[in-house]
DNA sequence: GCGACAG
DNA sequence: ATCTTGTCGC
């Protein structure tokens, strides 16, 4: 049978009354970075990798990294990243022996339609902080951050002017990346975490994201 | 109606 | 987001 986007708006939109977005104040020693590939993207259903991988924080070293293989069965529509890609997510997370400080998610945190992009969904399922750090604009109004790194601008609500995220310009020359609170932070401390990671990184990609991407081409191939 | 549209 | 090499620009 056919997924129900109606009835998955109005899930986000309950799930959105969950949100705590609070400043981070605890320590962090671990990061993970998670990512998924489909054998084929254009067909669904598909078949589904998902990787997770735990960095020490700030060294950025790699502690830990596990992979998940499923069957997945919704379509990508925008603005319902989340309901296509939380359940691997979910099923690859489990396997962690070691639960990470903060999470961050290849996709938005708030900066949605619903204030609940994918970040944000993992964030208030798990309990666990998150972060979405995403490679194209979805939802909100920004300008162009200046083209060195570390520069940022902030992303804001058409509605309400607040403040959802920041565009973030993780290496000179490159188009920025967008950053956004998923759960348990807030846009200030979301912010403050991404610049510090990608002060560590050389590529426009932060390394948690970037190195999960990378393990999961090596899992991809070695499936075969 | 038109354009925009994470992965 | 998949399949794929070399090439150009900073």
């Amino acid at each position: 049978m056919k997924f129900d986007f109606s009835k998955a708006a109005k899930a986000q939109n309950i799930l959105r009354s969950k949100l705590r977005l609070v400043p981070f104040k605890k320590g962090v020693n671990f990061i993970a970075g998670c990512d998924l590939t489909f054998l084929n993207p254009y067909k669904t259903p598909t078949t589904g990798i998902g990787a997770f991988v735990v960095l020490s924080f700030p060294d950025l070293e790699v502690v830990e990294r596990v992979y998940a293989v499923m069957n997945v069965n919704i379509p990508y529509v925008p603005g319902f990243l989340a309901f296509r890609e939380i359940p691997l997510l979910l099923r690859t997370f489990r396997k962690l022996k070691n639960k990470p400080d903060v999470v961050i998610v290849d996709g938005h945190g708030i900066a949605h339609p619903r204030r609940l992009g994918i970040a944000a969904h993992f964030g208030v399922v798990t309990g666990i902080p998150a972060i979405g750090c995403a490679k194209k604009p979805l939802y909100g109004e920004f300008e162009e951050p200046c083209n060195e790194k570390g520069c940022y601008s902030p992303i804001k609500a058409p509605d309400t002017g607040k403040v959802l995220g920041y565009v973030l310009r993780s290496r000179e020359n490159v188009k920025p990346v967008y950053i956004s609170p998923g759960n348990l932070v807030d846009s200030k401390s979301a912010l403050d975490l991404m610049l510090k990671i990608v002060d560590r990184s050389k590529y426009r990609i932060p390394e948690p994201t970037r190195l999960a991407h990378n393990y999961l081409q090596e899992v991809r191939k070695s499936l075969v």
